[in-house]
DNA sequence: AATGCTCCAGCTGAGC
DNA sequence: GCTCAGCTGGAGCATT
């Protein structure tokens, strides 16, 4: 009965807004304690929990801005010498092809003959130098990222991606516009928000 | 030999970035750790931490931002039925005094014969319920927040305190001044800055 | 039809796992918000926010932890000179006379006279010193806190207040019992745990 | 004059910790801006600051940890149907295949016949959806991720590579190995340590 | 001793 | 343009 005592106006309001957070954050509370279960169920599993958080993150994004930071990346760590044997993904590779007017089987087979593959490498620190090289060459001839002639899992791929990069990477010229991001401001380029209405464009198959 | 190779201009740029914030994060955590080694002694040497890591952030703020925040959260716990006979601070008090043109001891001192502290309490929950009531009627006859009649280390004090912040604290007004943080933007409010030159006035005094 | 298509049993259970959590941040977001809109309303209503926030901040801890760490904050403070007038509040002294084996109101009167606080201080500074000086001498004669002979408002009560624990804050012994928090482990001293069944004992009230 | 009086022992040691803690904190504040400047230039450079940051992170692990990371980060994007278009990487790829005790040649060469991926694709909804079918189908023939028959920057490549992992990633059984993490506690396989004498392999180089 | 959890400062993106 | 809230990463703490 006595509550008019511990107040005034002012203070029951106050009293007020604060039951009333409290009440929302218990709330909240218990929506973060089932996420934590749902991920320890993931652990569980045998899913690797940061992972699953990775994609959790990904999936905020749109495919276009996920993409564009996925290529970026790769490039970034092909000029720091931190492919060690993975060669430059599609993502990174389409990024660095933009338009494509040349036709497209141009110079580079020969390339392939010129470097020979098929050599089993007797010294294979020598042979990843000239890969390296042999990239950077390309780069010079005008060639693109996709010509690259050595194959998925030799290590030479790699090599041939590092100098393609670090000579395209440029010499001499500032920042080329491959090493920037799109636009910014814009998260997807074609009308197609992200925010609602969309989510995931499910596009991934059907 | 050609360490050209792993970069063009942009490559050897990017590198040279990431290396100097690699080099500085290291300086960076270096200072970190000592800083950790000195908390360490701290507790080592019976302090509390979290009241020494307290101290350390009250001190960044200038003499009145803290002395305002204190106030202003005793008044607020006051009102929230937090003081649990820690009755209202000081600072809380002098911030509720602002200009007391008021003759200073006119109407307190009988407060006192007519509550009579001495009184041994009987009833600790009556006893405490009157001095509440008291408080708001001193807050109603313009009384100010000192003239609580009652000794420290009395509960009733408390009491009494809360009940003048209910009264006071406002039936019916919209939020009273005390309420309300002082004026923002300003740190100090006479050209005394802090970030340098004074820090704290050296010593307390003395 | 086609769900079979992208993912055997582990993609889909994966995804069913990514969804569910995507759903439950969901409602987490939505619960957040509404909290940032009642924090909108508190300021709106000309509360202080950053003061709302430390409020939300010490409800959730029980009245003893609370009372705790506010009355070791005063006492560094005291002994880091950052009381600038601010007596030390009933929350340390109560910390401060933890076993008053002592008769209560044995020679603290005595001080007052000898203190003469109603000497209108004619140099501040050397009063000050004076005072500060004689809660020195008070905490060696094995005085308490709480017999500080100077009033509320009066800044030689800060000074005694200092002066006695600097004295008391121990010299050649080390860290006093009073300067350590209380004993871990144990949230409430009584039996009486937070977490539920509690919440805020409402003793402001009644 | 006698500023030994602010403090007793106690507080004159925790005196001197505040002031060493703070002291340290300045300097590591400076560094601190040092850093932000130098991402300042960063940015100014017309680099993208987020991958920027992203390589600072990267470079922290070791080559292995990072691999690991990363493949199965596109595995589990696969999964999801998040490739869009990006085949799976190398990194993936070879993860996927730990011990190839098949002969390697053994029966891709006619998938790439069967598939044609020289066929124009006139219908390309059909044609993504006969991709991913016969990824699918290879898996179940026990053929490699690697056997995927189109080349790089044909949709129907990541087309096939989800229908791979779809049908490995597990009708039935339990999570395969290749989603899990490596085996956890050990950073690098084979003895080599990251933390120095290692650094980064400077495999860009020679 | 190792691990998981909780808390907090620092940083990033929005909003006036 | 600056402030400010929200969030992430790291540090401290408690636990087994």
């Amino acid at each position: 009965m006595d509550t008019g005592h511990n107040g005034g106006a002012a203070a029951d309001q106050l009293r007020g807004f604060i039951e009333e957070v409290e009440r929302l954050e218990i709330e909240k509370q218990e929506i973060a304690e089932k996420i934590k279960a749902v991920k320890a169920s993931v652990k569980g599993a045998g899913f690797d929990g940061k992972v699953f958080t990775q994609m959790l993150k990904e999936r905020k994004l749109s495919d276009f801005e996920r993409e564009e930071f996925q290529a970026l990346c790769e490039l970034y760590r092909a000029s720091l010498g931190m492919l060690n044997g993975t060669p430059l993904g599609e993502a990174a590779r389409k990024r660095l092809m933009p338009k494509p007017p040349t036709p497209p089987a141009g110079g580079a087979p020969e390339d392939d003959t010129e470097l020979t593959p098929e050599v089993p490498a007797p010294e294979p620190e020598v042979n990843l130098r000239e890969a390296r090289s042999s990239g950077r060459a390309a780069a010079k001839e005008g060639k693109r990222i996709i010509d690259n002639p050595f194959t998925a899992g030799d290590p030479r791929r790699a090599a041939w991606d590092e100098g393609w990069c670090a000579e395209t990477g440029s010499d001499g010229m500032e920042i080329p516009n491959a090493w920037r991001r799109a636009d910014k401001k814009k998260k997807v380029p074609d009308g197609d928000e992200k925010p609602e209405g969309d989510g995931k464009p499910e596009g991934g198959e059907a």
